[in-house]
RNA sequence: GGGAGCAUAGCUCAGUUGGGAGAGCAUCUGCCUUACAAGCAGGGGGUCACAGGUUCGAGCCCUGUUGUUCCCACCA
């Protein structure tokens, strides 16, 4: 027995981890004669380092990982990381900037690459190293990288697949544009704001001089590139307006009025400046009117050739000197404050152009039937069940996915040109020769894919796919993906729809959603507010256990969670005292031969704490089933607090302490094996300390994380045991309580008087009840006219005891103490007696709820006449 | 505009087929009792947001109201 007396988890975790790893624990490998259990994580981005968020997400498939491996699956956790193509290209650019003074067009497309290699290098392996921090049972061995070869090839093997089905195109239209990573966005990386704007009131002038037309915007920017004014054709205020033609101020265009049922009547003015090229309803607008499409803005956010005098100011700048020359030119007619929504990049946060451009798309309505029905059909299931809906209302009205994006980090789009006759060609590897004219020049496509379209691939691109290897036929589909659900549009639904088209399955069968890692004021953690929490630090602090718990613990799935100091600390106390307790237990074994539980004929307080224990394992094992962490752990954590450590150590104390050898042994034993079991079903959830205690236990069989999880044994529930413990404990708390309000120092040893008719138990239990609550000698009377000294009496059911307390009875106290009790008492009775007088709950409710009620109320009426009788006694 | 979550002790939150309201922290009282003061024992503190309904019975199910958070849509 060599524990440290202080639980130092910074001591031995490091330790355990490689232990782990070197003896391979982690691994996982096809075995027909296991059922495979596996998980992939959801690799976190290279940019930078873990955070809180991580933690959560880790900690979450490492206790789910944990107890199959122990059930017996062969469990496989994938590991790997993502390139993340724009956040790491943004901050690529940024470190060059810093460090080097240089911009990516200076280094090229070749130096760039270099140093975003280099990148994920530092950055990719820093990431492994702080999972492994935690505690993360990943098979190493099988790390992935979205841009490894592996990963590339199935990117690449999908993308023309999808081409040649005809479910990739390239086209042109209005997508979002984000001018500051100047590249394309699909619509899920737009995040919307209101802001506080304008609406400016601008007056058309008609040709002919007749009048004007009124149109309201809030880019009146965009008015350069205006080729239509349009109205309702219900609008009976602008009927005579139709098919006239107005002048563009500023610009001097001919525009037309074109009749649109997409104008509202009751919003703006009635009449709706149409501009095709930087707005997608005016985009649609311009298909069915056949207009002009006039682009304004260059892809950097500057006014480009067709703003004329404009030309080359930013976007902004430009609004303002409009506004004032339309001002000048009295065709601004009202500035009317207007809050609006604006879409800003997800990465960069600057504020997105809607613009007209040639991108590449994934043409959704086909991939999407299947994923909602397999949603439908419960083939995969979400937990907790809600997030379903927010899944359908997505997939359900999704449009097509606009997948390329004119950045350099990232899967270069397998689209190679004749660079002799423009024939496009899209292949899996770079072409020898043109198909169409044999020449052997070419330039590929300068464009990467989105980064989740690589992620999307994610279950079965580490498995091995396109190829149908042994791995992708045993471990996929995968069991469960947990993460949070800030990503159900980006990831969780685009692997359900690619797994299902390219695997032809399911990626997963259940998804468990998580919330966000809140700081303890319930904001969300960020750098500009300074209240993130870092997880290593936590771990450096408190030890990985620690963190994992305070993660888990009391909260319910799917709901976001406060971090706080506190919270860490109250769930290092709870590991300290698994701690401590463990140390008991193992310094009482000492020198101890302990025997296998089944050789033990287990007593009184033997029998409860195993059918605690058992009822312990069922509910542990039902939540942990359910992902119902949270649950599972708080079930933990009282057990082991309240029942074992608070209640059956103490009752083992006098045994421990004790002369008789056997009943030494015999307690030991038992107190063994149920710490054994104990740690067995906290170690998912704290795997470092639990597998620290477990090496010094007697018998242990090797590691506790392959060691068998404990099963509920239907043979070891002694219910009557349960009540008669029950009554033991019950007299152990009315002695506390006497003590407690009468003043009584606890630790004066006093003498109980008790009459009862279960003397046995008494006699059983004599030295526990004792030990636990102070008491000298326990004497059995039979009636309370053999007391002569001032007495405090407590009545339970089944024993009513006495207690001499000299001159710290109060009279005065105890009279008060008794009405009280005889008022609880009698609401007791009152409330089972209406119960039991309604026909409609003796006919309806169960019977053995009805029984129930009928028993307490016995019990309670004979309480009731009792303490009548002793508080008679002190009346008089 | 559509949808979802939340509203339970002073604070943070659990509460799993509807059957006598719980934990942690905080607070009060008493204890350094030889595993643990990161602890032990005892206590106080809740019309479970509000209003209806279903039911023998509602924190839990239904309807509505209020407050709050979030997601989606984007009428310029």
């Amino acid at each position: 027995m060599d524990m440290q007396k202080t639980y130092n988890p910074n001591e031995f975790e490091k330790q355990i981890y490689q232990n782990w790893e070197k003896n391979g624990y982690f691994k996982a490998k096809v075995n027909p004669d296991k059922v495979p259990f596996t998980v992939v994580i959801p690799p976190p981005n290279i940019t930078g380092q873990l955070h809180i968020g991580h933690a959560l997400d880790e900690t979450l498939q490492d206790t789910i990982v944990r107890f199959k491996r122990m059930q017996g699956y062969e469990t496989l956790w994938l590991p790997g990381t993502d390139h993340a193509s724009i956040a790491t290209e943004v901050k690529i650019v940024e470190l060059m900037k810093k460090e080097e003074g240089l911009t990516k067009e200076q280094v090229g497309r070749e130096g760039f690459m270099q140093r975003a290699w280099a990148w994920k290098e530092k950055y990719g392996g820093r990431i492994v190293e702080q999972l492994k921090c935690l505690g993360s049972s990943c098979d190493w061995s099988r790390l992935a990288f979205t841009m490894d070869e592996k990963c590339s090839r199935a990117v690449k093997e999908v993308f023309v697949n999808l081409y040649n089905k005809g479910l990739i195109y390239q086209g042109s239209k209005i997508i979002n544009w984000c001018p500051s990573c100047k590249t394309a966005l699909s619509d899920a990386e737009v995040e919307y704001e209101e802001e506080a704007s304008n609406f400016w009131h601008l007056d058309y002038p008609l040709k002919d001089g007749s009048g004007v037309l009124t149109v309201a915007t809030t880019r009146p920017e965009t008015m350069l590139g205006d080729t239509a004014v349009a109205v309702n054709p219900k609008d009976k205020r602008f009927k005579s307006f139709i098919g006239k033609t107005l002048i563009l101020p500023i610009v001097g265009r001919e525009i037309p009025v074109v009749a649109d049922d997409y104008v509202a009547l009751d919003f703006g003015t009635g009449a709706v400046k149409i501009t095709p090229a930087h707005d997608p309803n005016d985009f649609e607008v311009g298909l069915r009117h056949n207009l002009e499409v006039i682009r304004v803005m260059n892809d950097d956010g500057t006014m480009n050739e067709n703003a004329g005098k404009y030309q080359g100011l930013d976007r902004f700048e430009c609004r303002r000197r409009i506004v004032e020359d339309l001002k000048e030119l009295g065709v601004l007619s009202k500035i009317e404050p207007h809050a609006h929504n604006v879409g800003h990049c997800y990465r960069c946060h600057s504020s997105v152009e809607p613009i007209v451009s040639k991108q590449w798309f994934v043409k959704m309505d086909t991939l999407a039937k299947p994923a909602i029905a397999a949603v439908k059909n419960k083939s995969i299931k979400f937990i907790p069940e809600r997030f379903t809906k927010i899944y359908y209302n997505w997939m359900e009205n999704i449009k097509d996915w606009c997948i390329s994006r004119q950045l350099w980090w990232g899967h270069r789009i397998p689209v190679y040109y004749c660079e002799d006759c423009g024939e496009m060609m899209v292949l899996k590897e770079a072409p020898v020769k043109c198909t169409k004219c044999g020449s052997t020049h070419f330039h590929q496509d300068p464009d990467v894919l989105d980064t989740w379209f690589s992620s999307a691939l994610w279950p079965f691109s580490t498995l091995g796919y396109p190829e149908m290897t042994e791995d992708l036929k045993y471990f996929y589909p995968t069991d469960v993906l947990v993460t949070g659900y800030d990503i159900i549009f980006f990831w969780v639904a685009r692997m359900i729809f690619s797994g299902l088209e390219h695997m032809a399955r399911i990626p997963f069968k259940d998804v468990v959603i998580h919330g966000l890692v809140r700081d303890d004021k319930g904001r969300k953690m960020s750098k500009s507010l300074g209240n993130g929490v870092d997880p290593i630090q936590v771990i450096d602090e408190y030890g990985a256990d620690t963190l994992r718990f305070s993660l888990v613990s009391g909260v319910a799935a799917g709901s976001d969670i406060r971090f706080s100091k506190e919270k860490c600390e109250s769930s290092r106390n709870f590991i300290n005292k698994v701690w401590n307790a463990s140390r008991f237990v193992l310094m009482n074994a000492e020198n101890v031969e302990v025997l296998p539980i089944a050789d033990i004929n287990p007593e009184l307080k033997d029998k409860w704490i195993l059918s605690k224990l058992n009822s312990c394992i069922r509910e542990v094992t039902v939540n942990m089933n359910k992902y119902e962490l949270g649950v599972a752990l708080t079930t933990l954590h009282d057990f082991v607090w309240y029942d074992f450590c608070d209640w059956y150590i103490e009752l083992c104390k006098s045994a421990l302490y004790g002369n008789d050898q056997s009943k030494k042994q015999k307690t030991v034993s038992v107190l063994i094996y149920v710490l054994n079991q104990t740690l067995k079903l906290l170690h998912p959830f704290i795997p470092f300390v639990t597998e620290e205690i477990y090496s010094y236990l007697p018998n242990n069989d090797g590691s506790i994380m392959v060691s068998e999880y404990p099963r509920y044994n239907a043979r070891r529930n002694y219910k009557k045991d349960l009540e008669k413990m029950n009554s033991v404990m019950d007299i152990i708390k009315a002695v506390r309580q006497i003590k407690s309000k009468t003043g009584a120092s606890p630790s004066k040893k006093v003498d109980l008087f008790v009459i009862t008719e279960n003397k046995k138990l008494l006699a059983d239990c004599g030295d526990l009840i004792k030990k636990l609550s102070g008491v000298e000698t326990i004497n059995v009377i039979t009636a309370k006219e053999e007391l002569t000294e001032k007495v405090v009496t407590q009545v339970l059911n089944g024993f009513e005891l006495y207690i001499p307390l000299g001159e710290l009875v109060d009279i005065k106290a105890e009279i008060e103490r008794l009405t009280k009790e005889l008022e609880k008492t009698q609401e007791e009775i009152d409330r089972a007696q209406s119960k039991l007088n309604n026909a409609g709950f003796i006919n309806k409710a169960p019977k053995d709820l009805v029984e129930n009620e009928r028993k307490k109320l016995e019990k309670y009426v004979e309480l009731k006449q009792k303490i009548n009788e002793n508080l008679k006694d002190y009346l008089n």
